[in-house]
RNA sequence: GGCCCCGUAGCUCAGCUGGAUAGAGCAUUCGCCUUCUAAGCGAACGGUCGCAGGUUCGAAUCCUGCCGGGGUCGCCA
């Protein structure tokens, strides 16, 4: 049951029952209208903005078009007060036997309260984190992980078929620094004085095990290889060394893909997956040699001249065409992500996502221009950008310094605050805008930290179960039909609490559509917000309080709102990727 | 210089894709609570939504131009 869809449907019908607008019905488009909650809950229950959005085309004024609308919604049923307000807003109040009906109905579905089909199984592709595989993953990869991981949960439960998908960058020349400085540290293992790392390799620790790990496999035998025999042999455990780390980052975050996709795997059998790409765009007529035009503004003091070949992405939306082939011969990394798209392309997928960090700003413009090229505009690919952490340990910002190998780890954030902090926290603010996370702060158990107050609120739900149970030692609680005893809810205060509790399936479509996790995140506070306000009310008046052995019937009634709290909490903890702990002790 | 993101209360941020009197949390001020249901509760104060135009019944939201902050900018991945 999803109150305004169900009476976004009622308020079309009660159009159609208007002559003026049966009349002129091929003129008025009904897809402005918004069915919502109004800002402030003393006007009611819904609002809609029919009568001002139809005005104009069917010539009359909103207001006179609201009083007809109005006079058919009284009739309907479950309405006790209709009215129109301001320029033409018309609101309507819903009666109790509503409210009831519709707590019985979340109470009923649970966990999949909210769940939506919103998507229409549209086959989505959502790519996030790919961090190279030279080292474990820093902070800095930590929100785009969080982000991409809670959009694709978010949009699983509104009804698209998603896959989690980790683009692993094992080809580029970063690698054969990589495998370098393994081999290094494999010199080392072997009993070798290396010294100092030299700068140009990885300086970190974390390099020592591959090392001895190629010592015990090989011996001495790479020693006496020439670099183009050892270096294969090395970039293979390097890569999936890297990788099994990374793997356990993630883990550590509860992020975890369904794919994992190489693009060495692109590269390989003399890099015919780039050049089947390539030929496709060309074929399509985007392809052409030529030279590009020298940068805008300062222009580099050892710029040539060279001819490539390019992609004509201008034609497609792009600023500038861009280079698939380099003067060499080789292939720029551009190109590999060509074969990839057309990869995901092949595969079958109506929407693909990429979260990237912000630096990666001056890459989106050529993505959507080979999204257009490739598709023909069918694929919709949008690109998140995921603005900078800040780190601050007791308002102080840490220092880092990636050179010296001296960043905080993601592991390290993980296991000094807990995963559920940082997931919620990656959450609770709008990608685009950077984020401040400040170590003391996300770790307090108070009001002032969203996490253990969303989880303070699911952990209370429980407490009153608990107590429900010491209180009726001869009712089985947990096997009760607690839909049934909804008609027995009427405070005020708890039907306030079934509005905020029917405003999560426009939520999570909202969210979805808009592709804005955040939303969520504020939802769930709002919602806890709502739900410990009315717990302290039973401070002053013991007859609000959930439990009251005096009453049993309403006692029992009343547990089947906290457990739809409890469950709309759950679902959305969930989907955040974070715990919903049964207590806090 | 080109492109992208941001600019909302003293601070940190929301603002449901154009709606009503712009909202939270800190901070400040003032009450309450000292035990019940667990790490408090309630209220007040606080705004030229960066600036200037435009679009329309209606703009924090959309368009244009400025100002300020950040990011990014040839064949690096």
């Amino acid at each position: 049951m999803n109150l305004f869809a169900d009476f976004g449907t009622r308020i079309e019908n009660a159009l159609e029952t208007i002559d003026l607008i049966r009349e002129k019905r091929a003129e008025v488009d009904f897809s402005r209208i918004t069915v919502e909650p109004p800002r402030d809950p003393s006007h009611g229950d819904v609002a809609t903005n029919a009568a001002m959005v139809l005005a104009k085309p069917l010539g009359t004024n909103p207001r006179a078009l609201a009083e007809l609308i109005v006079g058919r919604l009284k009739e309907e049923p479950d309405v006790v007060d209709v009215s129109v307000a301001g320029p033409g807003f018309i609101n309507i109040r819903i009666g109790k036997a509503y409210w009831q009906r519709l707590l019985a109905s979340i109470i009923d579905a649970g966990e999949d309260f909210g769940r939506s089909t919103f998507g229409a199984g549209r086959k989505t592709n959502v790519e996030y984190v790919s961090a190279n595989p030279t080292g474990p993953m820093h902070v800095g990869h930590c929100r785009g992980a969080v982000v991409g991981d809670a959009l694709a949960n978010l949009l699983a439960f509104a009804g698209y078929e998603v896959t989690k998908e980790y683009y692993i960058n094992d080809a580029g020349s970063q690698i054969d620094v990589l495998a370098r400085s393994v081999f290094l540290r494999y010199r080392e293992a072997l009993g070798e004085d290396v010294g100092e790392i030299p700068s140009g390799l990885y300086p970190g620790d974390y390099l020592v095990p591959v090392g001895k790990a190629l010592a015990d496999e090989f011996g001495t035998r790479l020693h006496n290889m020439p670099e183009e025999e050892w270096m294969p042999l090395v970039k293979d455990r390097a890569i999936d060394a890297m990788m099994t780390m990374i793997r356990e980052d993630l883990e550590a975050l509860n992020v975890r893909h369904d794919v994992f996709y190489s693009e060495r795997q692109l590269h390989a059998d003399g890099a015919q997956r780039i050049r089947a790409a390539i030929n496709d765009l060309t074929f399509k007529g985007h392809v052409y040699r030529g030279a590009l035009p020298p940068p805008k503004g300062q222009v580099p003091e050892d710029w040539e001249d060279r001819e490539q070949t390019l992609f004509r992405s201008t034609e497609v939306g792009d600023d500038i065409d861009r280079p698939l082939i380099k003067s060499d011969g080789s292939y720029t990394y551009f190109a590999a992500d060509v074969a990839y798209f057309k990869d995901k392309f092949d595969r079958g997928y109506d929407e693909m996502i990429y979260v990237l960090g912000a630096d990666h700003g001056g890459y989106v413009k050529r993505l959507e221009a080979l999204a257009r090229a490739i598709s023909g505009g069918s694929v919709k690919l949008t690109v998140l950008l995921c603005q900078l952490v800040k780190l601050y340990r007791n308002g102080e910002p840490v220092k880092m310094s990636k050179r010296s190998g001296d960043f905080v780890t993601l592991r390290e954030v993980v296991d000094e605050v807990g995963r559920d902090s940082v997931r919620f926290m990656m959450l609770y603010r709008k990608s685009s805008e950077p984020l401040d996370f400040d170590f003391a702060k996300v770790t307090e158990q108070s009001k002032d930290n969203p996490v253990f107050y969303v989880q303070y609120a699911h952990a209370r739900c429980m407490s009153v179960f608990r107590q429900a149970r010491e209180a009726f030692p001869d009712v089985d609680v947990d096997s009760l039909d607690l839909s049934g005893m909804a008609p027995s809810i009427v405070d005020d205060n708890e039907i306030q609490l079934i509005a905020k509790l029917s405003e999560y399936p426009r939520v999570i479509e909202a969210a979805a559509q808009s592709q804005e996790p955040h939303r969520l995140a504020f939802y769930l506070y709002d919602l806890a917000s709502f739900f410990h306000a009315h717990w302290n009310k039973g401070k002053d008046q013991p007859e609000l309080r959930f439990v009251n052995v005096k009453n049993r019937e309403l006692s029992i009634a009343r547990l089947g709102l906290v457990r739809a709290v409890a469950s709309v909490l759950k679902s959305g903890l969930a989907i955040t990727g974070t715990a919903a702990p049964d207590e806090m002790r």
